[in-house]
DNA sequence: TTAAAATCTCGAACTCGTTCGAGATTTATT
DNA sequence: AATAAATCTCGAACGAGTTCGAGATTTTAA
């Protein structure tokens, strides 16, 4: 009867991870304690280490989690008719919703995700499968014309990701306080991207 | 004989700053710990307390005198008759090559920077002077008719920070390894905002 | 079946950031 | 000059993340 270990921490694996989702939810990253995990998840806090190396991981395999769940929501994005434009707002809108509905997890998170202290592979896939819709986007609007075909569709979507980007440090950092203001600021840089300054 | 607590006070302060700096560049911040700063500073771990609240805020004191430095730096950018593309891959590369010179440094310093916990009035202050910097190279590109008069020169340059920021987040998640990579890029994504990509 | 090897678990302890509280020093008041 | 008020300092202690080490459990090998 081989695998009873391997079993065994399957379950504590996911009771970690289980109890962590419903703290931090609950409570918030700085609240929940290392301890409040391992006794929520039923074990002693030591052992929590031998499966996260940090409380840090513990919040990345966290976000990851919550990052699937706004994948849906992204995915239903209606790409439609839609001028290019108007496109890439509704899509960025979708994530500059999400990742700042809750000021301290978002800053958390995006510390981790866009300064991350290693290279992180999840990360990258998370990364991708983004980029993956917005080179779907610029695609389409290549061949029918809305864009020009000289740029490749990986710098079209870094571009406005970078945007993207931009922006959330200006709600971060104070320039924006409203969502509002935030898409009519998103407007104004996609609309220079597209048609240039020149 | 008024003043002499005063004096003190403004020694210490400057006292813990200096040892600050002195150790966070040795070491790291993550390897200095409050104790370390105190005893270099020939003062109690305590008494640390009295002057910044927290450890990040050493830090963050320690980022603005090293920023002051890099600025410097900045301002002798040959603002000539570069063409604008030129002129600001100059510019955002000397700021690049700085942040990313010390990895650690860089990383802790944009976290703190991009996604602060508070807004930070500071913080403000240094991006206002890039800025400043940023709205006179476009201002004069748009005297002699490089550019658009169309775009306000704030949105011209926080267009060109988020394309910078993007590329920062490129080279912490792993995609840029390689400053002349990072110059590579750079360029690609400010030839794109420059003509547009319809 | 059994002994050795590998792995897992958790109480105790360590580190480091931060707060408390009480005594020391300076300033203000009369 | 004397005393009260304000401020500064630091040893002690707390909290939370993390590591150590030793005993318990499971796997492997014979």
């Amino acid at each position: 009867m081989s695998g009873v270990r391997e079993q065994k921490k399957l379950e504590t694996q996911q009771a970690i991870q289980a109890a962590a989702v419903k703290l931090f939810s609950e409570k918030s990253f700085e609240n929940t304690s290392i301890e409040d995990i391992a006794k929520e998840a039923g074990i002693g806090k030591t052992t929590v280490y031998g499966y996260f190396a940090t409380k840090n991981d513990i919040f990345i395999s966290y976000c990851d989690e919550e990052l699937d769940h706004a994948f849906m929501q992204l995915q239903s994005t209606d790409s439609a008719e839609k001028p290019i434009c108007d496109l890439l707002v509704d899509f960025f809108m979708i994530k500059f919703t999400f990742v700042t509905k809750n000021q301290e997890f978002g800053r958390q998170m995006l510390r981790e995700m866009v300064f991350p202290c290693e290279v992180n592979e999840k990360a990258k896939v998370h990364d991708q499968r983004y980029f993956d819709i917005l080179e779907g986007f610029f695609n389409a609007a290549q061949e029918r014309n809305e864009i020009s075909q000289e740029h490749e569709l990986f710098n079209l979507s870094v571009h406005f990701f970078s945007l993207y980007l931009g922006l959330l440090a200006g709600w971060y950092t104070g320039y924006l306080n409203s969502l509002p203001e935030a898409e009519e600021a998103m407007r104004i840089l996609f609309r220079q991207a597209i048609g240039g300054i020149q």
